[in-house]
DNA sequence: ACCTGAACACCGTTCAAGT
DNA sequence: ACCTGAACACCGTTCAAGT
């Protein structure tokens, strides 16, 4: 039984596997992985020689596999932008617990790099200044990452201890609660940015190389 | 030696430790700290019933406790929210390590529901409607979060291996690199926030109860 | 090459025992 | 109340040994 005629293990496996954990868990060991697949750990760290955190980077390759931003080949920036950001959301809110353990280290993918490629090609094309893309592709991967850290976070519950607090509890009360609240987050959010970077493209327009062809100037 | 008649430790001074440790290493162990504090680890347990984790949110609290929103009582919210912004990025850029540890829970103490108490009051006066508050905080703060997560982020590197990514490399070599990487997206980001949430604020005001009184309506 | 079985250092937590 | 010392179950990782 040392050497089994048909592998019972391959990275692809060791990935599901621990992602499965993950998902029921919200967290995993290697010798409870190795149980899920049935197989002594050791046999895991032959797949896997960087162990634990080489697992979690494959899980994390996984499950930002499914974010998309080929949006921006065929669609104007404020339209793909925002297909872009539910995509990365979506890819994590398909793994709440996931987050919490990928979120905390950069994804360094070359699938990632396809989707950057779209975006800088996206925005550059719609006149965004070459040495700004970066800083807009960035500052929307941010918001998304907060976003998606907080679609786990329970409801704000704030307790009416001082007088001070009467606006916020009004707001409290007003806002959405349970699903709908990280939703409402999201989608003021990107409406904001979408409107933030739209506003740095026209001052951008005006004051520089690429006149508008309608401008008299 | 059993009980010394001068206290060895505290709660403060658990956390203190801790914060050392993280800052020092990027983690802590409860071995590790009771051998920093120079004590057994069942001392520890001792002050902090709750382990482990009672330890990190010590942490948590201390280190968010910097977050500062006070300026929305004393300034427009357009120049309030930066520097809320740059509180909450200070907190965490004076321990880089911490972000990661910390983000992936939220805070729950009464000194952040001051922060939010000032937010939620300077943003009802301002005018935003009551029902979009909570929604207009939150989108920040995730914006926050994943900025400071981003500070410790390495730079990107793409190899032009394929030919479609042109426009990135170009956007790459454009930006700028290091510590100004980060700070460039955080201004971007929070310039468009301010640009689109006064956008939401105007509609609102247009379309709603409180008529600007130069209108003639 | 692929898997087993046993081992090692270390971690988080507990608990009886001291003052 | 506050700290010690020893213990327990468990984790991440390694390595010689089998086919």
């Amino acid at each position: 039984m040392a050497r089994p005629r048909t592998r019972l293990l391959d990275r692809d496996r060791i990935t599901i596997g621990a992602l499965e954990l993950i998902d029921r868990d919200g967290d995993f060991t290697m010798p409870g992985l190795a149980r899920h697949l049935g197989v002594q750990v050791s046999s895991v760290y032959h797949h896997v020689p960087g162990g634990r955190n080489e697992v979690i980077e494959m899980v994390r390759v996984r499950v930002t596999n499914r974010v998309d931003g080929s949006a921006f080949d065929h669609l104007p920036w404020e339209e793909a932008l925002p297909v872009w950001g539910r995509s990365f959301l979506a890819a994590f809110t398909a793994h709440p617990f996931a987050i919490r353990l990928l979120a905390t280290e950069p994804v360094r993918d070359p699938s990632l790099i396809a989707v950057y490629s779209s975006v800088a090609a996206g925005l550059r094309r719609a006149g965004f200044p070459d040495d700004q893309i970066i800083a807009v592709i960035t500052a929307a991967e941010n918001f998304f990452v907060g976003s998606a850290l907080n679609m786990t976070a329970p409801d704000i519950m704030v307790t009416p201890s001082s007088d001070g607090d009467a606006d916020l509890l009004a707001a409290l009360r007003a806002a959405p609660h349970g699903a709908g609240r990280a939703k409402l987050a999201f989608d003021v959010g990107i409406r904001a940015l979408i409107g933030g970077f739209r506003d740095m493209l026209d001052e951008h327009r005006l004051s520089d190389h690429k006149p508008d062809p309608s401008d008299t100037g």
